[in-house]
RNA sequence: GGGCAAGUGGCGGAAUUGGUAUACGCGUUAGUCUUAGGAACUAAUGCCGCAAGGCUUGAGGGUUCGAGUCCCUCCUUGCCCACCA
């Protein structure tokens, strides 16, 4: 017997499964399809560490188990190379983004080489590839083309819409929009091509529109909500580096994604998905159902409000609750300071002056700030304004206070001290009225007042520009008169540019690229989620210029089966994914609701001290070092070994040893193997139980229990005196998936002619799963005294019997009257006395 | 403050979902082999006790013949959200 040496094993067949394209996946045919996915990197070029493959090795132990089940298995591999990390890289490095980008996927791909993983290399993509961003491109012109159908509950041409707008005007149209002046088909077709594109951004399912961002100085650019945290101070700051962020007001694209806030609530409940993940989903949409219900405004000057076309109209404050019942307890009418009808209400307010300076200041007030726990609350009555509570006629005080957010519900809320604690505590700071009376029916009293049921959503539309270079242009470009064309012919390439460094300007380093701008194209570029929100469908069939996916292939792979990668993404890729997912099925271009049914999530490694593995803490461990030392197998097999798959792990130096010396002993069994042993019924019982429980249990990715079966199978073969080869080879077959090489080389020296990891997974032959005799616990008042052989369902009279016999029972009995048997068949019997 | 996880030997963890708690691995101890071993192999290894036996799954109650698992109260840790009406 040669010595095991993983050196020599595993490079040999690395080649080889390369050479004959082992893993390459067949196209759509009549097999049934296997779609495993990893999410795809950031190739960042700091190298990997041992906690980097943890996910992909999991993926690729189902993905091998799968396609030894016979399936067809798609598992690609890519790169998301757009965005921060890769930009950041390269001006650390002071090269090319592009140049950076292929660095760093060329030493991610050389470590990945070692591990064993089976990727179909050939349906590599890459989001910075032309190629591959001309469908970002397309996808953004089909959302820019589009407006949602809140009757239908689907998206629909923007074409279809402006029909209407032809015909009938914008009243009663139930595409869903940001807009509330109405229009009557006249009007609109009196507007000027600006102004109905105005309009039309109100509806697009991605726009423009003025909004709040958090802008970021030192990267020079804005970054999502869940791009920032708080430092230990409680300011905000960036994620990526922990830089200063704060709001600003810019010209931006956004995608609306409220639009779909419903289906992508509801959708979740269709998901095999870890709970936590979907419920940070559903925290993150944020649904509540409550009332709108509108406070006629009382002046102590006379008139009504003028609006700007001049017309009086009798002003309302439209405020938001979850609580009509307690209507009758409201005591006093809150706007939060941004509300547009404090300016409105301008020359009846009495007080304007103290009103102005609250607002102002509130304006230039960091959300952190204005949010702390701790803090007291403040606010300013309008004076000379009072509110009357339509259900009795009462008139409240109306106040400005920042405790009331603009962006959520109306901006307006009724008080209700009694029963809210924040109000209360308002109230109590101002001296305000507390009331306490019966609670009343919300349905019915909103119906009383004229208000009317409403749904409401802590989720906003996702902001769709960076002000950087490396991205994805916006395939668009505004004319000199303004007006917006569509790119033509996609892809719309990154031009070159001396600098791609930050220029502090809200508009990005597009921006000093002159034939650029002068050819009227925008300024920023896509976000980092725009590449990763489809490139689960790209993989289908990554070489199509005509369509992101052909119908065939996108008809066959549907959607992914077994998506595996961070929790971290929860409110970031996998919300932005299903939003384009959904939408893509709406244009008839995907053809499942949902792109991931089923989701596992590997937990991060840590190192020895329990710190995450950093350059900065000296902590790292290398994949490369582990590789060359123990084996690409040994390390599989102890990043399985380690804890169950979705929590988080230590790493240990001494703890690899255990599966190397696991591999060993298999190395070793080769020395019993004979064609001729008949095996018997009892190891034939472990093997087949094996089998039936690593298949179930791979099912959940259960990795750390499959292998610790696999552990106890190879004792039981060590006690043998001779092994037989048909079941030494089913034992390999389990063990492929976790151990590709070593079982590949055992298998081959056995004569096999095709590689293992093509061949059948072993059946489990339920004759071998039953056992003639079964031990059982034997209990007196519940503690375990002793065991004993019975038969398999053996009766309770007979095993009873058997037990009172017992010299040891009979010694715990002690003579005592019996008040109850409890048997458990094949497991337990329990004397109480 | 709200939501979601989790808490088991010296360590990583297992427990067929209410039925032998501590599987499997690391480590430790003893032994075998060896010039040597930080290699390999064999055995032991939750705690107290010479033993019989008793105790043990964050703490305390409860349900049950029987609880790591179910219920109640509380403590600790991690993650997500956070004045969202």
């Amino acid at each position: 017997m040669k010595e095991y040496n993983h050196l020599k094993i595993e490079k040999r067949w690395q080649i080889e499964w390369e050479k004959n394209k082992v893993y390459k996946t067949n196209n759509p045919g009549k097999q049934k399809k296997m779609y495993v996915l990893d999410m795809f990197p950031y190739p960042s070029g700091a190298g990997l560490h041992v906690g980097h493959p943890r996910g992909y090795i999991g993926s690729d132990v189902y993905a091998r188990m799968k396609r030894m089940q016979n399936y067809n298995v798609l598992h690609p591999m890519g790169y998301d190379a757009f965005g921060l990390p890769a930009e950041q890289y390269a001006i650390e490095h002071k090269i090319h983004p592009r140049r950076a980008v292929e660095i760093n996927v060329k030493t991610f791909e050389k470590q990945l080489s070692f591990m064993g993983l089976s990727y179909d290399w050939e349906r590599r993509v890459n989001t910075t590839d032309p190629e591959y961003y001309k469908w970002t491109q397309w996808i953004f012109l089909q959302l820019y083309n589009s407006c949602y159908d809140t009757k239908k509950n689907k998206a629909v041409p923007i074409s279809s819409l402006v029909k209407i707008f032809e015909k009938s005007g914008n009243k009663n149209v139930s595409i869903y929009n940001s807009f509330d002046t109405i229009f009557t088909a006249k009007e609109w077709r009196e507007f000027s091509e600006i102004e109905k594109q105005k309009i039309l951004m109100n509806y697009r399912l991605a726009y423009e529109a003025e909004a709040e961002v958090n802008w970021c100085q030192v990267l020079g650019t804005v970054l999502a909500n869940d791009e920032i945290v708080n430092d230990k101070d409680g300011r905000m700051v960036s994620e990526r580096g922990g830089y200063k962020v704060e709001k600003i007001k810019i010209n931006q694209w956004l995608m609306r994604i409220t639009a779909y806030a419903d289906r992508l609530l509801s959708g979740l409940d269709t998901l095999d998905w870890a709970n936590s993940i979907k419920e940070i989903q559903r925290n993150w949409i944020g649904k509540s159902v409550g009332s709108e219900i509108d406070f006629p405004v009382k002046l102590n000057s006379r008139g009504g409000l003028t609006s700007p076309d001049g017309e009086v109209s009798p002003p309302q404050i439209r405020v938001f609750t979850t609580r009509a019942d307690t209507i009758f307890m409201a005591t006093y009418v809150v706007l939060a300071p941004e509300h547009d009808l404090i300016f409105q209400l301008k020359d009846k307010i009495e007080n304007w002056g103290e009103v102005l300076s609250y607002v102002e200041k509130a304006k230039s007030k960091e959300d952190i700030d204005r949010t702390r726990e701790d803090k007291e609350k403040t606010g300013v009555e309008l004076k000379g304004i009072r509110a009357i509570n339509p259900a009795n006629n009462e008139e409240l005080p109306v106040w400005i206070a920042d405790y009331v957010l603009a962006h959520y519900g109306t901006g307006a809320i009724m008080a209700v001290p009694m029963h809210d604690e924040r109000d209360r505590d308002f109230a109590n700071t101002y001296k305000l009225k507390i009331t306490d009376l019966p609670l009343v029916d919300a349905k019915e009293i909103t119906q009383k007042v004229g208000g009317q049921l409403v749904s409401k959503y802590k989720m906003r539309d996702a902001i769709f520009a960076r002000q950087r270079y490396w991205g994805e242009p916006i395939p668009l470009y505004r004319d000199k008169k303004g007006i917006l064309h569509e790119v033509k012919k996609l892809p719309l390439e990154l031009p070159k540019v001396k600098s791609y460094e930050p220029t502090g300007l809200a508009e990005g380093p597009l921006a000093g690229v002159k034939s650029w701008v002068s050819s009227g194209y925008e300024t920023n570029t896509m976000p980092g989620w725009a590449g990763s929100s489809f490139y689960f469908l790209r993989y289908m069939d990554p070489k199509n210029s005509k369509a992101v996916a052909g119908e065939k292939n996108m008809k066959y792979w549907k959607n992914v089966d077994m998506y595996v990668g961070g929790a971290e993404h929860a409110t970031g890729h996998l919300l932005y994914a299903r939003f384009w997912h959904k939408f893509l099925k709406d244009i008839g271009v995907a053809v499942t609701e949902e792109p991931f049914a089923k989701m596992r999530n590997q937990g991060m490694i840590l190192a020895h001290d329990g710190r995450k593995m950093s350059k900065r803490w000296g902590n790292v461990v290398n994949p490369d070092d582990v590789v060359k030392t123990y084996g690409a197998d040994t390390l599989r097999l102890y990043e399985m070994f380690i804890g169950p798959f979705d929590q988080y792990a230590s790493w240990s130096t001494d703890g690899i040893i255990g599966p190397r010396r696991f591999l060993e002993r298999v190395w070793k069994l080769q020395n019993k193997i004979n064609k001729n042993t008949k095996s018997s019924k009892e190891f034939l019982y472990v093997l087949h139980n094996t089998i039936n429980k690593i298949s179930l249990e791979l099912e959940d990715m259960r990795f750390n229990t499959c292998v610790s079966s696999l552990m106890i199978l190879v004792s039981e073969m060590e006690k043998l005196e001779s092994l037989n080869q048909s079941d030494y080879e089913k034992f390999l077959k389990i063990l492929a998936p976790f151990a590709p090489h070593i079982t590949e080389e055992l298998w081959t020296e056995l004569g096999n002619k095709k590689s293992i990891h093509v061949s059948e997974w072993p059946k489990v032959e339920k004759k071998f799963l039953k056992q003639d005799t079964v031990k059982i616990v034997v209990q007196v008042n519940g503690k375990v005294r002793t065991e004993m052989l019975v038969d398999i369902d053996e009766s309770e009279e007979s095993v009873k019997n058997k037990v009172l016999k017992d010299q040891v029972i009979e010694k715990f009995l002690s003579g005592q009257e019996i008040k109850r048997v409890i048997y458990v068949k094949n497991r337990l019997i329990n004397i109480v006395v």
